[in-house]
DNA sequence: TTTAATTTTTAGCTTTGTCTAAAAATAAAT
DNA sequence: ATTTATTTTTAGACAAAGCTAAAAATTAAA
């Protein structure tokens, strides 16, 4: 398996796992910023290998073995993550990049000792959830913080939005996973919230609070 | 840099290492198991790149640069078979092929976080010297177990042979970093030596002797 | 010092993954 | 229900890195 159908077949597990249906050759084209043209080659070389399902014109989805070959690809980016951050001292807005490479690194027996060497993390640090070595996944309960409605509290447990800009906007406003998170007000005219982050008080813009998972308290 | 690349110089610089000359098209190829009309392409590239000097049928040997080059890819290697045999407890006959896929990770910020992480060891697992962030390399004074004359003793300190088959007899005998080693006696039939490691005598021929490095006491 | 053997390079082909431009299929709109 | 727009696929080209086979240069041998 090169890097190239590893990235496919990761861009296709992240458009349909929130949608279990399929998926369109222009959407892969523009999550990984390549043409349509050349998705509709691997998408002939990933069917010939049965990692996905594909019909011509029809769209595409992932086999069982493609889905479980793609959870390892994500099970080796989030494990490294969480040792970039727990053992190396990485700030969670660092870490994607150098993970990107990093999943690519095959050895069954090092990932495993990893996951161990961190003690089985089940999630990654922005508390995304990491498949074990079966690519069985614990779902955390969670939502956006966009969703609640005024007087809930919640848990910070996850962003959506994992850029380094969005990161570090929250490290500026101390937000961080584990913060507790009470929804004051709305603001009906630009649909700010007014929150308190651990007792602090403060607004945010409904585009922040729509990338913020919590678990209700 | 493509990994392709990266493997070149690395061959070349173990290749020029100890022989401070220039070194043949046919060695390289030999080294990387590839064709020779491979590797006169690439030392083009790598000429063009300004990372080694080369005229044609005169054998190539590395500028600063490439040597510069080769020697960070040396380290990342090294410092992940520490990380691989000290943090994830892998077995020193293991760790080769694994480090040969991380040496290939791109980040000065995470080899250096690495280095740090390790407590900046100067020595792998096979005993080898790890340049630091500059390229300086620390040379241990070691001899081979072999250029040894009887009655003389000392401290293993490293392998020439890094194969698994060599590392795991190794094992097997008991013979580990940090073993004190007192030659007896030679055979003079076979040359065959009778050594005292860790004061247990053994008999080891003369081809394992001239595949470990001792420091004298 | 020629001839023979070896080494190295060139020339041309293959594969992988990308691209552009054009054709075909599907979806949307009048 | 056509026409128009969009999406998707095909066809053909390109760069990287490898290969084989043949040519050129160097080295060794007679």
């Amino acid at each position: 398996m090169t890097f190239s159908e590893e990235n496919y077949l990761k861009a296709i597990y992240h458009l349909t796992s929130h949608s279990n249906s399929g998926v369109s050759t222009n959407a892969i084209a523009e999550m990984m910023e390549t043409k349509a043209s050349s998705v509709t080659d691997m998408l002939k070389k990933l069917s010939d290998k049965d990692f996905v399902n594909y019909k011509k014109y029809q769209g595409v989805s992932l086999t069982e073995s493609g889905k479980l070959e793609a959870k390892m690809i994500v099970r080796k980016h989030r494990l490294w993550e969480v040792f970039l951050v727990e053992k190396l001292d990485f700030s969670w807005d660092e870490v994607h990049e150098i993970a990107e490479q990093l999943e690519h690194i095959k050895s069954e027996k090092l990932i495993n000792k990893l996951d161990d060497f961190l003690g089985n993390p089940t999630e990654d640090p922005h508390g995304d959830p990491i498949p074990d070595a079966k690519g069985r996944i614990i779902a955390i309960e969670k939502q956006l913080l966009s969703e609640l409605v005024p007087h809930q509290s919640g848990v910070c447990v996850g962003v959506k939005d994992t850029s380094s800009a969005f990161l570090k906007y929250l490290d500026k406003q101390e937000i961080a996973l584990g913060s507790t998170i009470d929804f004051i007000s709305k603001e009906t005219f630009d649909l700010s919230l007014k929150i308190k982050v651990d007792g602090k008080e403060l607004t945010i813009s409904n585009k922040i609070a729509s990338n913020l998972f919590v678990k209700l308290l």
